[in-house]
DNA sequence: TAACATTTGACTATCTTTATAAAAATTATA
DNA sequence: TATAATTTTTATAAAGATAGTCAAATGTTA
């Protein structure tokens, strides 16, 4: 599973996304109220995501956030990575999170194959979709 | 990231199915020792795939454990569920334990198709993987 | 220029759940 | 009687999801 603070970053996003060629900055009471995610949580993970350079804040009366990136260039895997770590089922499997199974012998490991394979297939998924397309669906 | 419980279960049940045809029960403390698995934790692992009719137990000196199913027809899919629970990365997209998602319109979520790509690519390998493949691994 | 309203930022606190065990006492079996 | 599983209880630690408080920035207005 996906945390809610990844989840909710993905709508906070395609919120963002959605209202990019309004030429204004957005409050994040408003994707709060219209996404119905809890405001003081929202403004944590915008903040994250200002943090790693995915949108820009502006405090005062014309404050809000704005996308620095632009929705075609964020993708889910790298979106996921950030906001919750590894992707993969096992740590010894993690391309950008490896960390060694303490106490199996990895040569001859039986286990790592197949999460090698559902890594891949995962992947393969979610570094294709952008926040973009999402926000072209129906 | 699969739990270190259901990772353990999936050694447990392979290095039981590697012992099948010795014919005798498998002691807890075995397993444990040749996994590198805490006992105690290990123990309750134990009982709980006992608990879903994958293995018996015995008590006594001649006690210990067998598998009652056979490896071929045990998946990793139903493994990872009786251990950890859901598969998919979002409730709503859950097949098995699905859960609406409170704050949002399901009818127009923007996000589920991708989850559900990558619950049903993630599904083919892990239903199409048993114990007793794992176990001819090298 | 001072005061004010508004919004983000930073820091804490809290509450719940999940993961991971350890311990003790009990029960079954050879 | 020794051995090994069973049950029950307890502990710990970490993560997850939020709420609260006050400070800092920004634009507006008197």
């Amino acid at each position: 599973m996906i945390s809610k603070k990844c989840k909710y970053a993905i709508k906070a996003l395609l919120y963002l996304a959605a209202h990019e060629n309004e030429d204004r900055a957005i409050f994040s009471t408003e994707i709060a109220e219209k996404e119905r995610i809890p405001k003081k949580f929202l403004e944590t993970i915008l903040r994250e995501l200002r943090n790693f350079q995915i949108l820009q804040s502006k405090r005062g009366k014309t404050g809000g956030y704005r996308l620095i990136k632009k929705p075609d260039s964020i993708n889910l895997a790298e979106l996921i990575r950030l906001m919750d770590g590894p992707i993969a089922l096992l740590p010894c499997v993690s391309l950008n999170y490896y960390a060694s199974c303490e106490e199996c012998d990895e040569q001859n490991c039986q286990i790592k194959g197949v999460f090698e394979q559902v890594r891949d297939r995962t992947l393969e998924v979610l570094t294709a979709t952008t926040i973009d397309q999402m926000k072209n669906k129906r």
